[in-house]
DNA sequence: TTACTTGCAAATGGTTTGCAAAGGG
DNA sequence: CCCTTTGCAAACCATTTGCAAGTAA
């Protein structure tokens, strides 16, 4: 819960950071700290310096992680073991989540062929989505 | 050399593109437009938006790879036209290549699934090199 | 009570853009 | 000569920060 999750950080629990929390543990994918404003709009007005600032309390304790994408943009995910990607329609900008990661045994022969210790990876697939292939398709 | 290749970039070949393109063809590792400016300055003035446009230009032509860093920088590099992904330091941003590429085949069940036209995919690895884990454990 | 959290507005830092002047083919 | 490139300053966008007011423990 999030409940514990926040208290055993050491951040008080505030409204704010509880739905937060809970917005990202129900999120499919990683989500900017914009997109999550655009989430908790409908349940709470907060300021998005706010939204900011918890992030970054949470990353620091390791509660998420936070990873700068080829967008430019800061996401972040809940720190559970079970992380997604994702596939973008350059297009129309849709995102759908991807089950599958075939990188952890990857990981294991870098780690070893290279020394590096892997702290993490991003992986994002681009294509065109059915929608806009179709959309495409008539102009 | 640079110039055939801002010639066959369709790039009107100006010294200050020159030796932006000579830069980043002896770099042991992808840069900044600032890192970039730093090199030119003893050569030749010239106003940091006009590296950011030759390099987007470059980009453009895929005569150079451009790819946003966790440091939420940009960093370009000659494009080598293989097709590689990259382990990267988080400290000191020494990036390394990895061979294999285990993402066509994924590439292949997501279209079945998704529907999705995959038109290509981003893969980085992030992690701690030895020298940098070395440094650190000196701390 | 007391330290932590929040809102607001302003600051920041990397990158882009509009426009007029300079330069390449 | 025309079109591209450049410099400059201003604009932009995501993110951070200072400070005063609000709130959890």
């Amino acid at each position: 819960m999030d409940n514990k999750t926040l208290k055993s950080a050491d951040l008080k629990q505030t409204k704010k950071r509880i739905l937060i929390l809970s917005i990202l543990e129900s999120a499919p994918t990683a989500l900017t700290a914009e997109e999550i404003a655009e989430l908790t709009v409908k349940d709470m007005k907060m300021s998005i310096s706010t939204i900011y600032r918890a992030l970054n309390a949470l990353a620091d304790k390791n509660v998420v992680n936070k990873s700068v994408h080829q967008d430019g943009k800061t996401y972040y995910e809940i720190n559970n073991h079970t992380h997604t990607h994702s596939l973008l329609c350059t297009l129309c900008n849709e995102k759908i989540p991807i089950e599958a990661c075939p990188l952890e045994s990857l990981e294991c022969l870098l780690t070893k062929e290279t020394g590096y210790l892997i702290t993490g990876h991003n992986l994002e697939f681009y294509g065109i989505c059915p929608k806009c292939a179709q959309k495409r398709a008539k102009n």
